[in-house]
RNA sequence: GGCGUCGUACCCAAGUGGCUCAAGGGAGCAGUUUGCAAAACUGUCAUUCGCCGGUUCGAAUCCGGCCGACGCCUCCA
């Protein structure tokens, strides 16, 4: 069975089937930089990292691009109001973005194209629709894309231009426009840019914020690539536009592929920067969340629904990291890394089964756990055969490169743990359950797990 | 007003006409194991899928209505 997307665009399941066999051409709507991404930021960028490490698994190349958008309102705002150039603020943002991503144990991207690297070619991009008729100027030097201009626009999100309900913001909007929902190209220089602007043909300004993306996207993919993804709030204006952009200066097809990630909630609503109610990752830190429990909360739910974070999860997250995590440890105890030759158990099929459906990863984990769980069982019985390790081990390995639930054991004893673990193990040598008691009591205060098996105790961090 | 999503156990979360079904996880309870714990495993945990009708031999799954939650239409993952 190949893989299936749902495909935005046609809103229905497709096989996937790439331009070039073999590759993928991924681009996925990075951040903004004026502030910390948050959660939410997170779970559209950790669905996209799922993607790649999936399709990577299958065996295809993937090209991953993800621009970074370090000019826009925001941010000029933002530097204006500290004082500091554009620069500075979002080389502040994007390295703790950066630190964010590795953090939370994602792949990076192939590259990271920033929108201020691109203007030469979105300047060439817009002369082109000036050219074919498809933008117009306005006289402060403002770029426009005349929506009615392309037939097609709209086909993304379903949305009849005739029908829209004029907002407020629309109608008052700063700058000079034909129709109200025309959309900026460029935007021409204004008071409140500061020093903020670049040279165009038709004057200084700025990129209006959707033609980065088309911009940056051809000269990294091509002007016909296979995958975009972004949050559903992108899909309006900001995809639309881009297709707008992009077929009609190219005359070919833009994307195949739309995928789009639903929200993250928090207290039934949507978590958001403009609301407030939003927890950064640095913050989720403090609180004493693990990368790979975050990564839990995150992946098991469907990327299309919506999910619930919640402080309360924290719990459920922790319990399942290490569940995975000790069985990896459980399996090392019984060689059974050395015995795998490459084989998949059964249930490995129908892990990929699920995966290859759209990304259906609650299905995918609810096989995983019923797999682990067979396997514990088996080996509580001692009736686990070599080939039964070997294979749990390929399959525990698959995993945890989609899902990395798994957390690093590498810790060292100190001097005086060690003290203690053989003053306890002595202890109980002499059935002294009392002193023995209260060294593992005293010892889990200082953050480390000590359990007896039959072969003796074991530490662990808590 | 337009477009769209969703309502499943104490909590999270799958399933989208019949087949092995209301998956899986967390919490709880009971048990195996253990000196005791922990871990692991076993059992238990929704005759029922917001409510009311309809279609069908058969619906959580399709249709209609109602109630409720949410998103987009303006920057937003």
């Amino acid at each position: 069975m190949s893989i299936q997307f749902y495909n935005s665009l046609k809103r229905e399941k497709e096989n996937f089937v790439p331009i070039e066999e073999g590759k993928v051409g991924l681009y996925t709507c990075g951040p903004t930089v004026y502030d910390f991404a948050h959660i939410g930021n997170f779970r559209t960028f950790m669905f996209e990292d799922l993607l790649k490490r999936w399709l990577t698994h299958l065996g295809y190349r993937v090209n991953h691009v993800m621009n970074i958008t370090d000019v826009d309102d925001k941010t000029i705002k933002k530097a204006s109001a500290e004082g500091i150039s554009l620069l500075d603020l979002t080389t502040r943002y994007t390295d703790h973005f950066m630190i964010d991503l590795e953090w939370l144990k994602m792949l990076p991207a192939n590259s990271y194209p920033k929108a201020t690297n691109a203007i030469p070619k979105m300047i060439k991009l817009i002369e082109r629709l000036l050219e074919k008729g498809f933008a117009y100027q306005e006289r402060d030097g403002s770029v426009y894309f005349n929506i009615r201009s392309f037939p097609d626009y709209g086909r993304l999100t379903h949305i009849d231009i005739k029908a829209q309900k004029q907002g407020d913001r629309v109608s008052e909007d700063e700058y000079d426009k034909d129709a109200p929902q025309d959309f900026a190209l460029w935007k021409g220089w204004k008071e409140s840019d500061g020093n903020v602007g670049w040279d165009a043909p038709w004057g200084k300004g700025r990129p209006g914020w959707h033609i980065e993306c088309s911009a940056m996207s051809s000269d990294a993919l091509g002007d016909h690539f296979d995958i975009h993804c972004g949050g559903v709030d992108n899909m309006f204006p900001h995809h639309e536009n881009e297709i707008a952009q992009s077929q009609c200066a190219t005359g070919e097809p833009f994307v195949n592929v739309w995928l789009h990630s639903e929200f993250l909630m928090v207290d039934g609503g949507k978590m958001s920067k403009s609301l407030g109610n939003f927890y950064r990752i640095s913050d989720l830190r403090e609180l004493g969340f693990s990368p790979e429990s975050i990564r839990y909360q995150l992946l098991a739910g469907h990327y299309r629904s919506k999910i619930l974070f919640s402080l309360d999860k924290k719990h459920e997250s922790e319990r399942i990291v290490q569940r995975v995590s000790d069985f990896q440890l459980r399996l090392i105890e019984n060689n059974a890394d050395q015995f795998s030759v490459g084989l998949f158990p059964e249930a490995y099929s129908e892990f990929k089964n699920r995966m290859n459906n759209d990304l259906d990863t609650p299905r995918a984990l609810a096989t995983f756990f019923e797999f682990m769980k067979k396997i514990n069982s088996k080996l509580d019985e001692q009736k686990i055969s070599e080939m039964e390790l070997g294979a749990a081990w390929e399959f525990l390995n698959v995993f945890d490169s989609i899902f990395g639930f798994i957390q690093s054991n590498d810790f060292e004893i100190s001097q005086e743990i060690e003290e203690q673990l053989n003053k306890r193990n002595q202890a109980r040598l002499n059935k002294n359950w009392a002193e023995s008691d209260s060294i593992r009591k005293s010892l889990h205060k200082k953050g480390w797990i000590v359990e007896d098996t039959h072969d003796g105790q074991k530490i662990k961090k808590a």
